[in-house]
RNA sequence: GGUGGUAUAGCCAAGUGGUAAGGCAGAGGUCUGCAAAACCUUCAUCACCGGUUCGAAUCCGGUUACCACCUCCA
C-alpha cells in the first residue's frame, strides 16, 4: 500500500486516488522566461519519478502540468530581449521540452498555458467577486485572504503571525491598493504597452496564483488527487490556490499535497535560485554532462530531501550509472551462450527483489531504499552472469527486472550495439598475438582501440568491446 | 519574530526501542599474460547535555548548528 506524505495533515497517508485505478495529478510548471536550471529540473523529475512509480503500480495518471506565459517577469525579459511575450513563450517553452525530453522526463498528458485559460480565469474572479472574495481596487483585482476561513491550513501559518512584507517584494503601489496587505492580486491591470486582455476591470492580465487554480479543475476534476510543486509554492502560491477555487466549485480542491525539497549548491548550502544568481542551467550543463548521469543524480534522492549539487556528486552518480550499466552489458554477453531452458532459482530471486522495491517505493517513494534494492539485483545478476553455464530464461528476466526498475528512476539501460567489421578484425589480430604471447601486440592493438573509446574485455566466453 | 525542515563513517545515505542497510571514494584480495568488468574482505556507536528503559541513533526534556518559507522563486 503506497503511503504519501501530505503536507496539509504534515503526515503520511495512504494513497487511494478518488477514482480507482486513475490519479489525477498536477505540477506547477516553470514561468518561462529562461532556461530551466538544475532546481527546476529537481521538481520535474521528482515528480516524473513518482508518476512513473504510479504507472509502474498499474495507475492510469492523469498528468498536467502547466507553463506560465505571462507575469511581471515575462514582461520585463521579453522588454529586455526586444521580442514580445509571446515569442518568449515560445523559445523557452521550446527549451523546456528539449532540456526535458533530454532527462527522460515523461511529456505531461496536457501542457496547457496560462494565456490559452484567460476567459475561464475572468469568469472565476467574477465569481469570487461576486461571493465576496475579491475585490477590484483601480483596475487591479484583489483577494481578501481573511475572508477565507482555512487561509493558511497548508503552510500552518496563523494570518496574524506572518510577518507583512518580510520578503521585501512588494511594490507599494501595490500595498496602498489592497485593504489588507494580506491580500494578493487576481488580476492586474495593464500598463501602457504591456500584454493585456480586455476584462470587466479594464486591459490587463492574470495574476500569478489564479492560473493553476483553473487550469487544474478545468483540465483534471474539481477535486484533483495530487497537487505537486517545489516546496517554496507551499505559502502562498499553494495556500492562495485553495483559497481561489474552493469557494467557487464548493469542494476540497487537492486532496494529497506534495512539495519537493531544493537543489543547494556551494558551502553553506543555499537554495539554488534565480534571484540568488547561483544557478546552473539543464541546457549549458548538458554540454558537456550526460543527460542519463543528471537524471540518476536527481532521481535517486527522495523528493522531499534538499540535494546538494557539486560536481563529485555528479561523478558519484556517473559511477553508480555505469555499474548498472556494466550489470546489463554482463547478462547481455552471456545471452550468446544461454542455453534454453528457466532457473527456478533466479525466477524466485526476482519476485523478492521486486517485493522488495515496491516496499521501498511504497513508504512515500523512498528512491533511496529503492535504489539499494537494485544494487543488490545488480551484484544478484553479475554473480549469476558469472557462472559457467547460464539459461535463457533467466539472464532475461534478470534483464528485465533491472530496466523494469531504472525506469523508474527514468534510466534506460541498453547495450551500445556497435557492430563494426573493423573492430572485429583488429580483436582477431589481438587473439592470435596474445596466443602467441605477443602481449606487446595485443597491448598496442587494445590502447589504440581505447584511445578511439572503445574498450575491450577478456571474458571466459570471448572477448567483447563496449563503448567507453 | 512566526512556521517548517535537517544534523548517522572522507562523501552520499537507510534506519522510529533490541545491540548501525546500501552506494561512492580508500585499502587488501580473487580472476586475468597484464588489464577491464565482476566478485570477496575491510572501514562508524549515530551534533551536544540530561532523563525514561533490562536495553535508545530511535522515546522525553534541554542546548547548539545549518537550511528554507513568511505573497519573486521548483
Amino acid at each position: 500500500m503506497l503511503k504519501i506524505y501530505n503536507t496539509l495533515t504534515r503526515q503520511k497517508e495512504e494513497f487511494t486516488p478518488l477514482t480507482p485505478g486513475v490519479v489525477n495529478m498536477y505540477v506547477c510548471g516553470p514561468t518561462v522566461y529562461n532556461y530551466i536550471h538544475i532546481g527546476n529540473a529537481r521538481s520535474v523529475v521528482a515528480f516524473d519519478t513518482v508518476r512513473r512509480y504510479l504507472e509502474f503500480k498499474g495507475y492510469q495518471v492523469n498528468y498536467v502540468s502547466n507553463f506560465t506565459d505571462v507575469d511581471d517577469k515575462m514582461i520585463k525579459a521579453a522588454a529586455e530581449q526586444g521580442i514580445t511575450v509571446p515569442e518568449l513563450a515560445e523559445k523557452y517553452i521550446a527549451a523546456f521540452m528539449a532540456d526535458t525530453t533530454a532527462l527522460n522526463v515523461e511529456p505531461a498528458t496536457l501542457h496547457p498555458r496560462a494565456t490559452e485559460n484567460i476567459a475561464r480565469i475572468i469568469e472565476v474572479i467574477e465569481a469570487l467577486i461576486k461571493r465576496g472574495y475579491a475585490y477590484e481596487a483601480a483596475g487591479d483585482v484583489y483577494y481578501r485572504a481573511r475572508k477565507f476561513a482555512h487561509y493558511g491550513a497548508l503552510s500552518g501559518q496563523s494570518l496574524d503571525a506572518l510577518e507583512v512584507g518580510a520578503s521585501e517584494h512588494v511594490s507599494q503601489d501595490e500595498v496602498d491598493k489592497k485593504e489588507d496587505p494580506l491580500d494578493f492580486a487576481l488580476w492586474k491591470a495593464a500598463k501602457p504597452g504591456e500584454i493585456k486582455w480586455d476584462s470587466p476591470w479594464g486591459a490587463g492580465r492574470p495574476g500569478w496564483h489564479i492560473e493553476c487554480s483553473v487550469m487544474s479543475t478545468k483540465y483534471l476534476a474539481k477535486t484533483i488527487d495530487i497537487h505537486a510543486g517545489g516546496q517554496d509554492l507551499a505559502f502562498p502560491h499553494h495556500e492562495n490556490e485553495i483559497a481561489q477555487i474552493e469557494p467557487v466549485t464548493g469542494q476540497p480542491f487537492v486532496r494529497y499535497w506534495m512539495h519537493n525539497g531544493f537543489v543547494t549548491i556551494g558551502k553553506d548550502n543555499e537554495k539554488m535560485s534565480k534571484s540568488l544568481h547561483n544557478f546552473v542551467t539543464v541546457h549549458d550543463l548538458l554540454q558537456t554532462v550526460d543527460p542519463q548521469v543528471l537524471r540518476f543524480f536527481m532521481a535517486t534522492t527522495q523528493y522531499r530531501r534538499p540535494i546538494q549539487y557539486s560536481e563529485e556528486k555528479l561523478q558519484d552518480a556517473a559511477n553508480n550509472l555505469h555499474h548498472l550499466q556494466n550489470t546489463f552489458g554482463n547478462l547481455a554477453y552471456r545471452l550468446k551462450d544461454a542455453q534454453a531452458g528457466e532457473d527456478a532459482g533466479v525466477a524466485a530471486k526476482t519476485a523478492e527483489f521486486k517485493a522488495a522495491f515496491t516496499a521501498a517505493m511504497d513508504d512515500d517513494i523512498n528512491v533511496q531504499n529503492g535504489i539499494a534494492v537494485v544494487y543488490e539485483l545488480a551484484k544478484y545478476a553479475n554473480v549469476y552472469a558469472q557462472q559457467p553455464t547460464v539459461v535463457k530464461g533467466a539472464v532475461e528476466s534478470l534483464q528485465t527486472l533491472l530496466q523494469d526498475l531504472v525506469a523508474v528512476f527514468g534510466i534506460k539501460l541498453a547495450v551500445a550495439t556497435i557492430a563494426d567489421e573493423e573492430i572485429e578484425a583488429l580483436i582477431e589480430k589481438r587473439n592470435q598475438a596474445r596466443q602467441a604471447k605477443d602481449f606487446a601486440l595485443s597491448d598496442q592493438i587494445r590502447d589504440d582501440l581505447k584511445a578511439q573509446g572503445i574498450i575491450l574485455e577478456d571474458t571466459p566466453q570471448g572477448t567483447r568491446y563496449r563503448k567507453e
